[in-house]
DNA sequence: TACTTTTGTTAACACTGTTAACTAAAATGT
DNA sequence: ACATTTTAGTTAACAGTGTTAACAAAAGTA
């Protein structure tokens, strides 16, 4: 009974070649770009071939956001074993997750769903100077009330953002309703330990 | 002369009109079902008649962005003067700017370009469990090693990751290109300040 | 009233994801 | 080896999307 196996792995070999047109696509134009009708032109077959092997577009899709993931935690774990001292790996782990953002950029817009306005889009909006502005401003009077007077008030206006951008969406990412009470102590224990950080 | 002026006036209403069904658009379908045919059914016009108030449908996204951007900073300002010292400010921005993203979700999702892989797609990606319990297990250890021992783990963990995300994603964000040495400042201060904040 | 400009419409183009209906090939049972 | 069933792959269509060219109708101007 060779034969079955062998239509197993050609169904095997056809998703895989799947998997690489559509990664190939998203290479080279972007996640939002890809379509079944590239996939389907690139390996030459015809459209419906695709949803004998992907419930849909979507089932696609996941399959990178999990290649990423486990990529990431991969990545994550042989860093971390490169170091004994916990303080350390989670420092190391920090760069690491940095690096592999930057370096797998479609895995992680992927992995995070980030749509990405186009960066030009971003620059050219007034109104964020706006908002910016004040954000600014109130960390450079804290920095010329705490210890260090030097700091450098971008660097912290950076981080800043930063944290709070993150914090709102992973928390968006994971839940739909509304924040719980526990979600405001993560944030209130992010930018207590932020603020401390400038006034040491 | 007042016709010219009637005439400035109704196309001004027009646009605003257009904005009026658009926005309610998103409000019931989220951003990313927003459609020009959609608009142009609400206002009882034909399709065309949309092209000549805005250049295309990213015209009218960018729009609702910067109004976003003004509503924050507008909420950000009144935050800050109801107080006076710097340290302060700075707390009850971070809390405004967390409000304002879960009460204006729709704004902040188009600001910043965020996808939302659905809460149960996401949740479902057992892959993502994989990083996840790396960055955990390192947080906990972290703890044991510190000064207060009874640190909520998964609190921290989750305050981790948010400040990752953000900086990644503010990154992403503002430049295409690769991280710069700066970039990599901003990454050092973030994580040396969070480390340091558990280890007390 | 005749002419010009503005306003709005219809119809189409070029895409997208998805699926029903059908054909050709391969595997199976007799 | 032949008939039958199962599988693989096709064409063609449906229902959407953003966008635009060509045209008709209304409004303003001379």
């Amino acid at each position: 009974m060779g034969i079955a196996e062998r239509k197993i792995r050609q169904k095997e070999e056809f998703r895989a070649s799947i998997l690489e047109a559509a990664w190939l696509q998203v290479l080279a134009d972007g996640w939002q770009s890809l379509s079944i009708r590239k996939i389907a032109d690139a390996i030459e077959y015809s459209i419906p071939v695709i949803y004998n092997h992907f419930e849909n577009k979507e089932a696609i899709l996941l399959e990178f956001t999990k290649e990423g993931f486990q990529k990431l935690a991969d990545t994550l774990q042989a860093v971390k074993d490169q170091h004994t001292e916990p303080a350390v790996q989670l420092e190391a782990i920090a760069y690491a997750y940095w690096d592999f953002a930057f370096e797998h950029k479609e895995y992680y817009q992927l992995m995070f769903g980030l749509g990405i306005p186009a960066c030009d889009r971003v620059n050219q909006i007034a109104e964020m100077k706006n908002m910016t502005g004040i954000m600014i401003s109130t960390i450079k009077e804290t920095i010329l009330v705490s210890a260090n007077k030097d700091a450098d008030h971008f660097l912290k206006y950076h981080t800043y953002l930063s944290v709070l951008h993150g914090l709102v969406s992973i928390q968006m990412i994971r839940k739909d309703g509304p924040p719980t009470e526990e979600n405001r102590r993560v944030l209130q224990d992010a930018v207590s330990g932020f603020i401390k950080s400038i006034l040491v």
